[in-house]
DNA sequence: TGAAATGTTGGGGCG
DNA sequence: ACGCCCCAACATTTC
């Protein structure tokens, strides 16, 4: 029986070190099966938007080199994960089924699973690898949920201990032959069309590059963090999300790196605080969602789905998308992210505060198009990020703090650099103008090359008015209504 | 991790 | 010299 083996199933957790669930099951010592499935058909399995297949493709593929390396082969199959664990225990004689704990809809799927193989007699081994610390195990005083990010934070500072990283394993002999999908055949790569060909210039999916991502963050850009974080045109945020959400990198790796670096001197206190509270952020949406799995498609404060959203034309919904409503800011954040996969986090404040505040359409809507188009597309960080945003969220903005987007390019982009990367139309107008061409006079629009309407869309709706609109339909509808 | 509307204050122009 | 008005500049309130 002692050469029956165990089997290591991985999901957002695409790593080999500080991976708590494979060590676990290396440290057995019996043949290992190391296994991802591609679930596209189970309920609670949100399909992956484009983006997330771009890098999930090289991310996997970049395991599987990782993997050989070590004498081992990863085992790539798809379809609904419950019957293809069956199967391969059944196949195989696995004895034990390993992984790292989601948060997510997708634990019910986890929970009949361990359920089956209990039934089966196998057993279930479960680890925390992808947060600082687990949604049931912080309570407040009262043994409540949280609902405010800064009380969260300190209660999550005061319980946090962070365990010494899982060893990664030194060799991954092969287990048993087991015929797997051939990656190509998944057709993850976008086509018709595929837009991602700038990704690559800016990404290498893969832990190595997450690795290598955080030591120069914390070399470098973390000394301007705090200021630096809201300015997009500078480089001064970590980018790690989207290693972050496929764990190619864990927050606990993240947490010893920056309080190493705080130690040594290398960063100041206050700009490692910032940013470890940045990553726990992350751990307050997969805390949210956990406590209400309808948060991905429900307003957390469920009387906001009483208000009285618009439909959008589809002139508007299509402006949004490639960046063509007239509003420089927002515009170049909208080619940000379709030209790369991402954009900066001050910017989707300012496209998602326009799309629910002045477009006034359900923030889902929204939602599902970061959900398709970004790296990092994650349900917890997307679902929380655009509640915040649009006011309906927990420790969200209020409804009636709505940007204006000239003043937000004005005081986070004076130069206009960042337009001007983005919207190379607008790049000679000087940074009086830049966030507002239509008030510029038309000497300075022909020198600059800019003829509004057609070099350049003029706005597609007026702020003032669209201000207006949304504090009196918020209002209107879902004030009164609440409980 | 807002912005607009409204209120207050104080200096300077001017009769 | 005095009162009045205007309006920045700043503070407070409101959405």
């Amino acid at each position: 029986m002692s050469d029956n083996p165990v089997l290591y199933w991985f999901r957002d957790d695409l790593r080999l070190a500080d991976n708590p669930a494979l060590a676990a099951a290396h440290a057995t010592g019996r043949p290992l099966v190391l296994l991802y499935i591609l679930d596209e058909s189970s309920r609670e399995s949100r399909a992956l938007g484009g983006a997330s297949r771009w890098w999930l493709d090289k991310s996997l593929r970049s395991l599987c080199e990782r993997i050989a390396a070590k004498g081992g082969k990863l085992v790539l199959r798809k379809g609904p994960a419950e019957t293809i664990i069956a199967d391969l225990v059944a196949k195989t004689g696995a004895t034990a089924v390993y992984w790292n704990r989601r948060y997510g809809p997708a634990r019910k799927i986890d929970e009949r699973i361990k359920a089956a193989l209990k039934k089966d007699g196998a057993e279930a081994h479960s680890f925390n690898g992808s947060l600082l610390v687990e949604p049931f195990a912080l309570k407040t005083g009262s043994g409540g949920d949280f609902k405010v990010f800064t009380p969260f934070w300190k209660a999550l500072q005061a319980s946090i201990t962070i365990p010494d990283a899982a060893p990664e394993p030194r060799t991954l002999a092969a287990g048993p032959k087991l015929p797997s999908d051939d990656i190509d055949t998944w057709d993850l790569h976008p086509s018709n069309p595929d837009w991602s060909t700038g990704f690559g210039e800016m990404w290498i999916p893969g832990e190595l590059d997450a690795r290598r991502r955080l030591r120069e963050f914390l070399a470098g850009a973390i000394r301007n963090y705090t200021d630096g974080r809201n300015m997009p045109a500078e480089d001064s945020t970590s980018r790690l999300s989207p290693y972050l959400h496929f764990g190619e990198i864990s927050p606990h790796q993240v947490w010893r790196a920056a309080r190493h670096a705080e130690e040594s001197g290398e960063a100041s206190a206050r700009e490692i605080q910032k940013f470890l509270s940045e990553i726990a952020w992350r751990d307050f949406s997969h805390y949210l969602l956990y406590h209400d799995p309808e948060m991905g498609r429900l307003s957390w404060r469920r009387q906001f789905e009483a208000v009285e959203w618009r439909k959008g034309t589809k002139a508007e919904l299509e402006a949004w998308k490639r960046g063509q409503t007239g509003y420089p800011i927002v515009d170049a954040g909208m080619r940000q992210l379709w030209a790369t996969g991402w954009m900066h986090n001050r910017v989707r404040m300012i496209v998602a505060s326009f799309f629910a505040k002045d477009l006034l359409v359900h923030w889902r809507k929204g939602e599902e198009w970061f959900w398709d188009t970004l790296v990092d597309a994650d349900e917890a960080n997307n679902a929380n990020g655009w509640q915040w945003t649009a006011g309906t969220g927990a420790d969200a903005a209020p409804y009636f703090r709505v940007f204006n987007p000239i003043l937000q390019g004005e005081k986070f982009d004076p130069e206009g650099a960042y337009v001007g990367q983005w919207v190379p139309e607008l790049a000679k107008l000087p940074p009086k103008w830049i966030h507002r061409p239509w008030e510029a006079p038309a000497a300075v629009l022909s020198v600059a090359g800019v003829t509004l309407g057609d070099t350049y869309p003029q706005p597609i709706v007026d702020h003032d008015f669209a201000r207006k609109r949304a504090l009196e339909t918020y209002k209107g509808s879902s004030q009164e209504t609440a409980a």
